[in-house]
DNA sequence: AGGTCTGTTGAACGCCGTTCAATGGAAGCA
DNA sequence: TGCTTCCATTGAACGGCGTTCAACAGACCT
C-alpha cells in the first residue's frame, strides 16, 4: 500500500543484482577471486557483458558485494562460538573464538581471502570495510577486557587489534604455506600457544 | 684460468638478467608490484619484450628474482637488529626483531608485499621460498628458546612460528588499515603488548 | 670465409575489463 | 489503444595486458 510499487526495471535490476552476487559467490568459492571473468558471469547469469555495469561499477565492486555477505557469516560465525563457551574462562573464550575463525578461513578459504586481497591492493578501502572489521574486533573485545580488567581503554584498543591481527597471520601463514602434511591441528596449536600464554600471565 | 671463460651471448644474457632484476626492484618500490608491466620495462631495459622470456619464464619469476633480494635484505637486517641488542634479556631481543620488521616492512612497503602477493595466489609457493622463511626462523629462534628452555623441538617450532607470524598480521592488518594519522607507534605499541606479555608469563 | 646454429626481435595472438552507438521495450500521453 | 519518448540493455569494439613464434642477425666452429 505504502510502498511506491517498485517499476519494472527495478525490479530485474535487483533480480539480476541479486543473481549475479549468487554466481559470482559460488565461482569465487570454487576457484577463487582471480578466476572471476566479466564474460563468463554474464554467460553464466543469461545477460550482456554490459549489463553487470550497470549494476555494479566494476568487477570489484561486485567482490565487494561478496564480500559483504562474507563479512556477515563471519560475524555471525563468531556471535555462536562465542555463545558456545560463554561460561568459559576468558581465555578459553579468545582460544574458541581463534580456532573458529581458523576453521571459517579453511572452509571458506577462497572467499575468506577475497576479504583481504581486494583489501591488499592499492585500491583505498572502502569506509565500511573498516567498519566490518571494527564489528569484528567488538565481539572479541568482552574476553580481552575480562582478562586485562586494568587496561586503559585505549591499550585495550591496542590489545584486541593486536591479538586479532596475531591470529589472523597465523591462520593466513598457516594455510598459505600449508605443506602436504602438515594439519590444521599445528596452526591451532599455535594460536592456543600465542592466546594461551596470553591469557596467563 | 680454471673458469670456462664464459660465452658472449651468456654474458649478456647475464648482463640483461641483472638490469632486469634492477629495472624491476626500482619499479616495484615506486609504484608497486602491480604496476610492472612487460612492455614498459623492455623499454626501459632498452631491449625487446620477447628478450625478457629469454631470461625468465615469465614475469612472475622476474618478480620472484626481485624477492629474493628482499628476502636477502630482510635476512640482513634481522642479523643486525639482532646483534645491536645481544646483551639485553629475551623478551627485548623479540620486541626489538619485531619493532625492527616493522621498520622494514613500512620502509620497503611494496617490495615487502611483493613478497607475500606473489605467495598469495593460487600459484604453488616454489620451495626456496619455505627455504627463506625458515632461515628467517631460524634468525629468531634464539631468544625465543632463551625465553622457554623447558620445550621440546616440536612445540618450540610451533612458537617460533607463530610467534613470527603474530608479528606479522600486527604489521600487515597496521600498514594495510592505516588511517590518516595512526602512527607507526600504535603498531610498535601492539607488537610490544603482545610480545611483552608472552615474554613475561 | 662460409655454414650452422642459437640468441634476439617485434608483430601478432588470445584474453582481459570496460565502453558506447545502436536497439528494443517500458512508461506516459491522447 | 496507438503513438511517442526515453532509458535500460546489448554485444561488437577498444585499449592494454602477458605471452608466443616465424623471421632475422650475429656468434661460433671448421
Amino acid at each position: 500500500m505504502s510502498d511506491p510499487e517498485p517499476s519494472k526495471t527495478t525490479l530485474r535490476r535487483d533480480d539480476l543484482r541479486a543473481r549475479l552476487v549468487d554466481l559470482a559467490e559460488a565461482q569465487i568459492a570454487a576457484k577463487g577471486a582471480a578466476s572471476l571473468k566479466a564474460r563468463d558471469l554474464a554467460a553464466r547469469a543469461g545477460c550482456a557483458v554490459g549489463a553487470i555495469y550497470n549494476v555494479f561499477a566494476d568487477m570489484t565492486a561486485l567482490v565487494m558485494a561478496v564480500n559483504v555477505r562474507t563479512f556477515a557469516r563471519l560475524g555471525d560465525m563468531a556471535v555462536m562460538a562465542l555463545a558456545a563457551v560463554q561460561n568459559a574462562p576468558a581465555q578459553d573464550q579468545m582460544i574458541a573464538l581463534g580456532r573458529a575463525y581458523l576453521h571459517f578461513a579453511a572452509e571458506n578459504l577462497p572467499l575468506w581471502r577475497a576479504l583481504f586481497d581486494v583489501a591488499g591492493q592499492g585500491v583505498t578501502v572502502p569506509e565500511w570495510y573498516r567498519i566490518a572489521l571494527a564489528d569484528l574486533f567488538m565481539q572479541i573485545e568482552a574476553p580481552i577486557a575480562a582478562l586485562f580488567p586494568h587496561l586503559p581503554r585505549r591499550e585495550l584498543d591496542l590489545m584486541v587489534r593486536g591479538l586479532f591481527s596475531s591470529v589472523h597471520g597465523i591462520v593466513l601463514l598457516g594455510l598459505n604455506n600449508r605443506s602436504p602434511v602438515a594439519p590444521l591441528a599445528d596452526i591451532e596449536a599455535m594460536i592456543a600457544m600465542v592466546l594461551g600464554e596470553i591469557g596467563s600471565r
